[in-house]
RNA sequence: AGGGCGUUGGGCAAGUGGUUAAGCCAAUGGAUUCUCAUUCCAUGAUCACGGGUUCAAUUCCCGUACGCCUUACCA
């Protein structure tokens, strides 16, 4: 019988979820779900100075938004918990006293200047920053003078000499390390809160993990995690090492950067849809085999393959992102499209939170003009600038748009467009199109030097969708004052 | 400094011991359209460099360069 496959996220409660955060969730979630196997979402909270107010709840809030679900964890339970690290504390400390106990830990009263010096006399000799391993043999002497000064002692785990340590990573193939690249670290804080890479090893196992998917920089983590499972006897999980996911100065994608956006909630606010940004996290670092490039969640869990992980670092590409949430903004239905959008323009103030009717109509028509080429929500304020700026003189031409005006044709082709539309009895597009028709006739011009003109005159910008539905849009007296306004200065000149 | 890993067009990225080296984004040019947008077409890589193995290497091996990660009482 195969065991069935247990893979977990596991995120510290430091912040709030990132764009690296939510991809090793979801290429946990699809390995698992791929594999019909259990995902596990555990609190790895044992850093008690920087874990934030609200960062566990936000984050299970947009892995949720992005469309995951998970079968064991804080807030679903299941058999293997409590879920939460710092709630395992009782848990941990049984193990770290077997190791105390067969030796294979000892206990170290350094103090954190001591390391620190240590630390940076090492780099300033250009030498490997390593625990020197001053505490390894104590005597009994040493002990109780220490713990007379009051020292707290933290707990190492003695790294076994010369050892080599071998894995088959799923992503990057055999790695091997020798245990003397490793110094004893520490596994239990003087607080007594065992470290991240103590916990790992007793939940992981306690927790029957099969595999796990974790970014790369837990790489040099893993020899450590392994001689710990060695030390107890147990069997390690698969591990894979995903690649990371780079800024455009190649640097791995830290909090702190400010050069890229990066919390999921921020995607969300700018109005980036949770489809568009599972689809393009997705490809990041990990590729399917034909040549598609859209893909649901469901088409992705009969896909996942975690062999076709990339070995190199993906960098997050905005324009491809926002090209892709364009294709999903596009295939949205018109009326959870309007929905979507017009929200934006309200936090704008380009609209009122309570439209009468007439008014949602006319904003939910604007709205619609830009479907095809918005590229994700807040775009619409940009975009459909021209509907809600109601100057009737444009004093702010660009050079193409000055150029078109001083064209021979223009005033010809305003003053006949104006009497026409003056003697329209009714606004729309439908009866504004024929119009422009006729001035062609009159004026015989056309084309581009037909257009333009009204084009910039009436809407203040050379660039705008379908003249005639814009003119309804922007209403007959703002379209007429421009008209008549235009007139008048040509006539005074 | 040690250890680990990577390097295919501007970005992503597939792929193979012998191929016209996929595809997507972007850019540029063109066609369509009153413009933007849309749509369509076109354009681009001595597969980092040097050496080896081989009848044959972008693909295998070694070295160099460059880049990144890591060496915490952070995860």
């Amino acid at each position: 019988m195969t065991e069935e496959v247990r893979v977990r996220y596991a995120p510290s409660p430091t912040g709030f979820l990132h764009i690296g955060n939510a991809r090793t969730a979801i290429f946990n979630y699809l390995f698992a779900r791929h594999a019909g196997g259990k995902f596990i979402i555990r609190i790895e909270d044992t850093d008690l100075k920087r874990n934030v107010e609200g960062g566990e709840e936000s984050q299970l809030k947009y892995l949720k938004w992005l469309g995951l679900e998970w079968d064991e964890s804080v807030d679903v339970g299941g058999e293997y918990g409590p879920y939460r690290q710092m709630e395992r504390l009782d848990i941990y400390k049984k193990y770290w006293q077997e190791l105390l106990d067969k030796g294979l830990a000892y206990k170290c009263y350094c103090t954190e200047e001591e390391l620190k010096a240590e630390r940076e006399t090492q780099m300033a000799n250009k030498q490997a920053p390593h625990y020197s391993g001053k505490c390894r043999h104590l005597t009994k002497e040493q002990i109780a003078q220490y713990e007379a000064e009051g020292r707290k002692p933290t707990i190492r785990f003695r790294i076994p000499d010369d050892q080599k340590i071998e894995f088959d990573d799923i992503v990057k193939g055999h790695v091997s390390f020798n245990s003397s690249d490793v110094s004893d670290f520490v596994i239990v804080k003087q607080n007594g809160v065992p470290t991240y890479n103590f916990a790992v090893v007793v939940d992981d196992h306690l927790m029957k993990m099969t595999h796990v998917l974790r970014g790369e920089e837990h790489i040099s983590n893993t020899p450590k995690q392994i001689m710990l499972f060695h030390a107890f006897g147990w069997e390690p999980p698969v591990f894979g090492h995903m690649t990371l996911i780079v800024n455009e100065q190649h640097k791995k994608l830290s909090k702190r950067d400010n050069s890229i956006v990066q919390f999921i909630e921020q995607y969300k606010n700018m109005g980036f849809l949770p489809e568009a940004l599972f689809n393009f996290i997705t490809l990041l670092g990990w590729s399917p085999k034909g040549e598609e490039e859209i893909f649901s969640r469901e088409d992705f869990i009969k896909l996942f393959d975690a062999e076709r992980l990339s070995k190199s670092p993906a960098m997050f590409d905005k324009s491809k992102l926002e090209w892709m949430n364009g294709q999903y903004i596009n295939q949205l239905p018109a009326d959870e499209y309007v929905k979507f959008t017009i929200p934006y323009l309200v936090d704008a103030k380009l609209l009122p939170a309570q439209m009468s009717p007439e008014q949602l109509k006319w904003a939910e028509r604007v709205v619609l003009l830009y479907q095809e080429q918005l590229h994700y929500g807040a775009e619409i304020v940009q975009v459909s600038d021209m509907f809600f700026n109601k100057s009737i003189v444009n004093d702010d031409l660009t050079k193409d748009e000055e150029k078109i005006l001083s064209g021979e044709q223009v005033n010809d082709v305003i003053s006949s467009f104006t009497d026409e539309l003056k003697s329209l009895t009714e606004w729309t597009a439908e009866a504004i199109a024929p119009k422009i028709k006729v001035v062609q006739k009159e004026t015989k011009q056309r084309g581009w030097k037909l257009y333009m003109p009204i084009r910039v005159v009436a809407t203040g910008s050379q660039h705008g969708p379908e003249l005639p539905e814009a003119l309804e849009l922007l209403g007959r007296d703002l379209v007429l004052n421009r008209l008549d306004h235009y007139l008048d200065v040509q006539k005074t000149v």
